[in-house]
DNA sequence: ATACTAATACTGACCAGTCAGTTCTATAAA
DNA sequence: TTTATAGAACTGACTGGTCAGTATTAGTAT
């Protein structure tokens, strides 16, 4: 038995229940059980129950990232990659609602967790934003996308939004399809299309006028 | 003592512990001992942990729906209702982050939590929604905002970004004013903002000439 | 035989929930 | 005003069950 099988089938097990029901609602045994395993093992693969959580939360994010690195094809045009991305998100989630769950649950979670761990999250995190943000800087280049906002904070918000779509789709399922509506909603934003669409910044809202330009982020 | 007293006294306790680590980190003890109350007095007020819980919870929404209509003048133009709900909105995740995180991390979780607090987590969840779909529909009556996309859909993908940016205030703090940014992104969308905006449907995306209507949601 | 890995049995810390007893409050009677 | 009484509100020590983590035994390959 080789020690790559077991590791796996303690993570796919764990993925799975941790998915469908709270941490403490989970038992180590349960997991040995559902992985065929003894209970024991875990112990061999992981330090405790927290770090069978994280690393398995983590797992299922780069999984998300290689998807959008190896679908996203680097060479074609902005709205081509754009909507790939974003349908390959959707998927990816669908797919997986175990993971999305997970990082949806314990992404809100980091500020306070553990050191060592908290970093490992961020850089996981960051980067399924810089793929995003690589596309959108892309849209840039070509001359398609607004320069006033930086990439990177474009490509956070493009994550809520998909966020949301996942969550929209436990609810809607067979609804795939709106992954496209959100991404035009995110292209060309809610304003009226027909005609010139009347600038957000009206009179009667004071401080409205801004600079064009985001500090931070 | 009114009960009263006693009863916001063990919710705010709970609001500020179940905020900043895990349910199952968090003891009744430790609740009471916040609260400066006795532990079984916390069973006078709620069945059991998770009812205090929720129940801590969906206050915190309420007080978001409650912030909600009392600050969005009714009688205002769409711009400003939209700009002003969402730095609301903003500002009420600032103020009581603990909520955000409680609504952040539960609301991916009310799929399979037990029926009844399911349903009212839901209806809770509706107000915020129904606030901001209300808004989008006068939008939509002045001709400042798209017909094609559903006043609820765009409320919740709004709802989404919103949550983004509570994220990211969490990490960037002092950079409250993003908030008019992602409202403009919203609105305007990503689209290059000079000239006519190219459309999203580039001959190269296959499919991408979908009817204008969002079927569901 | 030996070395190494898996499965099982075990233990002790922990904590949600209880309940017997105490304190507070409200009303009434003196 | 003071005292008496009822009963509601409150408390915190206690308990019983649970389960993370560990020690032990069984199994397997070489």
């Amino acid at each position: 038995m080789p020690r790559k099988d077991k590791r796996r089938q303690i993570m796919q097990a764990a993925e799975k229940l941790f998915a469908t029901r709270r941490f403490h609602e989970i038992t180590l045994d349960e997991v040995a059980r559902i992985a065929q395993v003894g209970k024991g093992t875990i112990y061999l693969y992981f330090k405790d129950k927290d770090d069978l959580f994280f690393q398995t939360a983590l797992a299922g994010y780069d999984d998300l990232c290689d998807v959008l690195e190896q679908r996203v094809p680097c060479d074609a045009p902005f709205e081509e990659q754009l909507l790939i991305a974003c349908r390959e998100i959707s998927k990816f989630f669908q797919r997986r609602q175990q993971v999305y769950r997970m990082i949806q649950v314990e992404d809100a979670r980091i500020p306070w967790c553990k050191g060592n761990i908290r970093e490992a999250w961020k850089e996981k995190r960051q980067r399924v934003v810089a793929a995003l943000s690589a596309i959108m800087r892309r849209g840039v280049d070509e001359g398609k996308v607004r320069m006033d906002i930086p990439a990177e904070a474009m490509a956070n918000v493009l994550m809520g939004m998909l966020r949301m779509q996942a969550i929209y789709l436990v609810d809607h399922p067979g609804s795939e399809r709106h992954i496209d509506f959100l991404v035009d909603l995110f292209y060309r934003g809610a304003g009226w299309v027909g005609g010139s669409s009347p600038p957000l910044e009206a009179a009667s809202v004071e401080e409205r006028n801004q600079p064009q330009r985001l500090r931070g982020f």
